[in-house]
DNA sequence: ACCTGAACACCGTTCAAGT
DNA sequence: ACCTGAACACCGTTCAAGT
């Protein structure tokens, strides 16, 4: 919460510095996610990003959060139990690149880890809420095991409409009475 | 197929240069892998890598097919079909860092994305054939939804026993007579 | 407090030049 | 055929120095 204009400044930066990242991060991913491309972006020196962000980890983090809670904003159009969960893992298909990448850097980073679980918590949340909305009474176990058929069926090389149906098929058997 | 002596000196350092790069991989993981440092271990030159290796993701591959066979060579114990799916998570756990570099390096790299279809694939065979020694008739769903359970248990922030716990259950409910 | 310039220690890749 | 040396164009991070 900014209490100053200096705060306020800072914080308008802050924005500009994570609004070029997912710049960045949209077109090309995180490969092409650079302090010194963001630098370059803005007119900066490169150093200069570092006195908003500690390390190229802390910005990632910083830019892919604003993306999911963008992507997870809106409220599913709640009908049947089986579209919450459709709906549930075509917003998981849209940031399951930058997931991964996150991942990936939470092997060595402790920021990418801890945002990481953050987002994983997050999601268990926002799907128990989906069922819970479609008067499903969820358990753990239940939830859990939609979360990994989620997860586990994005992960599959196959076409979105076969994933759809293992997703129908797996609800089905899944979600008991 | 080596024909001649030269084509056996060339496997052989092919061979070294893959050694190099697997022992970079297992302690370090990805980002401990790099053609420089690889050339380094062997005195090479940097260069010099690049006589074998196009680049850094073909030695990759190479480095986590070699892996990817000798984890799956050994064949599972067969006893129950649970314990055939376990087992099988067990060895996707082993290699779950590595495909996830490959993975991500296959957003930009041909070599990369063809390996990533090549694993799934042999994956999907590989736990058909565990379900069918167990005597389970598995059609393509239900080995679809067991893979995705195992790749969607295995990304899930639980302990090790919870997943085993939600193998059993994804197992008892997705395997229908 | 904020930013620059410059350095440091790394990369992947290419290429002329050697044997 | 195989390898070296050197270059190119990038990185992330640090730090003294400026305002």
């Amino acid at each position: 919460v900014p209490r100053n204009r200096a705060d306020i400044a800072r914080d308008d930066k802050v924005g500009e510095i994570v609004a070029a990242a997912r710049d960045r991060l949209v077109d090309g991913g995180y490969e092409n996610l650079s302090v010194a491309g963001v630098a370059r972006d803005l007119g900066l020196a490169q150093a200069a990003v570092y006195w908003y962000f500690p390390s190229k980890d802390h910005l990632l983090v910083a830019a892919v959060e604003g993306m999911f809670h963008d992507i997870l904003a809106a409220k599913p159009p709640k009908r049947s139990t089986l579209s919450s969960v459709l709906w549930f893992t075509e917003r998981l298909s849209e940031i399951a690149d930058l997931r991964r990448a996150v991942r990936e850097r939470a092997r060595v980073s402790q920021v990418a880890a801890e945002f990481d679980r953050n987002m994983a918590d997050f999601l268990r949340v926002m799907l128990m809420n989906a069922l819970s909305d479609d008067g499903v009474f969820a358990p753990e176990d239940v939830a859990d095991l939609l979360m990994a058929l989620c997860e586990g069926v994005l992960v599959l090389p196959t076409t979105r409409k076969r994933k759809r149906e293992l997703i129908a098929m797996g609800v089905e058997r899944l979600v008991s009475g």
